[in-house]
DNA sequence: ATGAAAGCGCTAACAG
DNA sequence: CTGTTAGCGCTTTCAT
């Protein structure tokens, strides 16, 4: 079967490609009746117009990409959704690239979008993402980039993010208020923007609430689950262990949970705990969760909405459009006095 | 600034465009010595090739698209990793669809799939899908489509199933081992393919149980969480409430425990519950939640390899490699005898 | 082993 | 208002 292109139209109908590709794309100056006769006809045989072609052609592809360390986390699944809601109501596709959590993959991903493959790109860089010249290579090219969540402070582009450090300073003043003297950070990187703020709001709190800030509350976890099980176990383990944990990132809540059962530690009696985290679930949990739940939806939805604002100006002044969307503390029986 | 094309590479060279595209090919006539040359070129000015070009011209464009539901649901997102890394192995891309179960959306979807945008498509289609026709116009076109998790009976083409059947069946089964005499199936469609094979399952058991079945035993939920949630609390004051329930979908386990909770009646006690999910919490719920888990990354990996396993031949029988995937019942407290 | 030329389907500039 | 022409960047005969 032969595909249907401009070129079936424009002949069938005795006119040139030119003015069918016109008539289509809706142009001042084609008469209304023969823009009626192109679309009857296009309809009929189900015209659908190659994208290849035109994208070649025009220098666009009415395509982003969203590049997030993993998918399987209720943020970055929220986020995915925000984003995925905008991009079709403005008529774009999304393509969607996992790094999990590798800085070298990440490189490789973006390293493909120098082709002008998509429009613009949405990110939210790795733990380890230590560097950013492989986002500037693409800010270079004109290939718009904004950043949600987990952002590069090098680079200066829109940014959506969360009050990060609000958000470590709440949920540290929370525990002390429930009675917590001796508060842990469960952190998983240095390097990365929320972690960094999130402690930093944690130490602020801390001095706030004259409390000493000790080294070795911070606790610096991994990618790898066991390994921070048996971490948190040893630490749990000490006669003076923590009376208040803070997971800065959802995944160690289970581990958190689970190492506290194993040891028989009870939450809230003998330990507190707060995570940031969107967890559907947090409610259903034993005991129930409190969270700083992030804005993930409204945070994936501006993002995207931001991106696609800049698209069609010329000169778009991405900077200057940062956005910060708050996070909420709820506060449920994990950290009952 | 200029992009750097193949034109670039030749001119500086002293080649053609067509000797730099066959040695970036690594085609057999081209020497070793000027291959050399021209990847040593390419690397240092980061030529990265044009997909869209190169797309118009093969025909094909090393991108997928997966269409799905939700996101925001455990299954679909271990599914989404599952693909994900099959594709990047492949060197394919992955474009995201979500039709929020909406059959039009679908429609519309698929619909842009015509145009050769994709060189295949995997999809579980939404609650809502009765027809067919949107997906045959697709493999009529030679566009091949790789079902996983919901299908369509009516399309001959690959399917990567789990057993439902035995799922249903084995949850009743074990309602029934636990003592639950009254067992009653949360639904969310008729005409979905996993929700009726689940049913079936649970009649048979029910049957191989001596049990009557019972036609308002089959719970017909809806998308709508607050309509779910009336409805269930509406069943469970019945003075004959069931005493075990088996949720078909993953999401329609937060509504039954709030549910039990707000009636207080207690689960395992007065209640068991079996959901069909992947929560990665269910061990930490309350009660820790007995689950039919299904093998999400995986059924997204196999699909995904099989789609590729296709793309590469002719002709290739999609049809004949269909695969079913075992799920697995974990018994937690929420079952307890 | 390399190059010239044609063309994938579409759109933009320019004529008429 | 419509048509002609050229070309986006790449691949693929077919010559040489």
């Amino acid at each position: 079967m032969q595909a249907v292109t401009i070129k079936t139209l424009a002949t069938t109908l005795n006119l040139s490609t030119a003015t069918v590709s016109k008539a289509l794309s809706n142009s001042y100056d084609i008469s209304e009746e023969t823009k009626l006769r192109v679309r009857k006809l296009a309809e009929e045989l189900h015209y659908v117009p190659d994208l290849y072609a035109s994208s070649l052609r025009k220098r666009k592809s009415k395509t982003i990409a969203v590049v997030i360390p993993e998918v399987a986390d209720s943020f970055f699944s929220q986020a995915i959704n925000g984003i995925e809601s905008v991009a079709r109501e403005k008529g774009y596709h999304v393509l969607i690239y996992l790094t999990h959590e590798s800085y070298e993959r990440e490189k490789a991903i973006l390293n493909d979008f120098q082709s002008g493959r998509v429009d613009g790109v949405l990110i939210s860089v790795t733990a380890e993402t230590t560097g950013a010249e492989h986002i500037r290579e693409l800010t270079d090219k004109d290939i718009p980039v904004v950043f949600f969540d987990r952002i590069c402070d090098e680079i200066d582009t829109a940014k959506i993010t969360t009050n990060d450090y609000e958000g470590g300073y709440i949920a540290t003043k929370h525990l002390f208020d429930c009675g917590c003297r001796n508060i842990a950070l469960l952190s998983v990187s240095d390097s990365l923007s929320i972690s960094n703020q999130r402690m930093l709001g944690y130490m602020q709190a801390l001095k706030d609430c004259s409390l000493i800030f000790a080294e070795d509350n911070i606790i610096h976890c991994t990618q790898n689950e066991l390994n921070n099980y048996a971490l948190l176990k040893k630490i749990m383990m000490r006669e003076n262990h923590p009376d208040g944990i803070i997971a800065t990132v959802e995944k160690l809540t289970t581990t958190v949970y689970l190492a506290c059962r194993e040891l028989g530690l009870q939450i809230p009696a003998q330990v507190k705990i707060v995570s940031f985290s969107n967890l559907q679930s947090a409610v259903l949990l034993y005991p129930p969760l409190t969270t700083v739940t992030q804005p993930a939806y409204e945070m994936g939805n501006a993002a995207a909405a931001l991106l696609f604002k800049g698209l069609g100006k010329k000169k778009f002044d991405y900077k200057k459009e940062s956005l910060i969307i708050p996070s909420l503390l709820e506060i449920r029986s994990s950290t009952a006095g």
